[in-house]
DNA sequence: GTACATGCAAAAGTTTTGCAGACAT
DNA sequence: ATGTCTGCAAAACTTTTGCATGTAC
């Protein structure tokens, strides 16, 4: 439950304070992965006045301050997780679409190629992997 | 240049072959990882009455008859890519957005111990990495 | 009090759907 | 001839923008 200090580091920024912000950081936290609209729903549970307007606007100000991430899990919507905590990717099976959370240990060998040969910086609480899931393979 | 018989596949299905569904596979394979959007003019410039409606419909279509896949490349529109021939991954740069290609080898290793633990069979020509890349993080 | 945030409404962009006419077979 | 495809128009969504009001500081 690390809240990595949201009010210090809107003020080190001169910016503000608002349930909004709050809310919208808590849903993250609270969803894991979650597109914009189911972030809404969330928030709307707590405070029915927010708009998606506000939920749009602040998850690319929480982006920007490094305390969310998203990535784009096969459909059209992006969803949005908390940054540090627990790094991990995901793996979504394009039969069924399921979900699963992978330890970013597997990922490490394949970072270090990618820094030594490319210089490419992995952000591993972005990736993605698309396949068929152990479940789908079988059936098949 | 292997086109791998669009008119065999189609009328295994008692589907049709038209000029439309020819030039979208054609720009598809061209344009190497596109947009609709730039599918649609890639394909206009060879038929200029061709809807977007129909660059949608087809991408449809040659998905599910596996001639082609998308990625979610960090933006809204998803890219699209041939099948087969060239397996290769994205690495996407999120601060400058450059798109750069790997080889399947290096995805390799990954894709076996997926395989072996979890049963998930990756989907190499699905991948999309993110994180920044060498000219961004030097400058930086 | 002042500048930043929010809500509302409307715009912009993308993808989907319904339907009548065109066309491959 | 017949059943599929396409183009057109409109609907359904998702995301962005402008502006007046509200509010944290």
């Amino acid at each position: 439950m690390s809240e990595t200090s949201l009010p210090e580091i809107l003020r080190a920024r001169g910016l503000r304070l608002t349930a909004q912000r709050q809310l919208v950081l808590e849903a993250v936290h609270e969803l894991g992965h979650a597109t914009p609209e189911q972030l809404h729903t969330a928030v709307r549970e707590v405070a029915a006045g927010v708009n998606i307007t506000t939920i749009y606007r602040t998850l690319e100000l929480l982006e920007d301050l490094g305390l969310v991430t998203h990535t784009h899990l096969s459909h059209g919507s992006p969803t949005y997780h908390p940054v540090g905590e627990d790094q991990h990717a995901h793996l979504v099976c394009r039969d069924c679409g399921a979900v699963s959370e992978i330890e970013p240990e597997v990922l490490a060998p394949l970072a270090g190629e990618l820094a030594k040969e490319r210089g490419f910086r992995l952000d591993i609480g972005h990736v993605a992997l698309f396949g068929t899931c152990g479940d789908c393979g079988e059936t098949k």
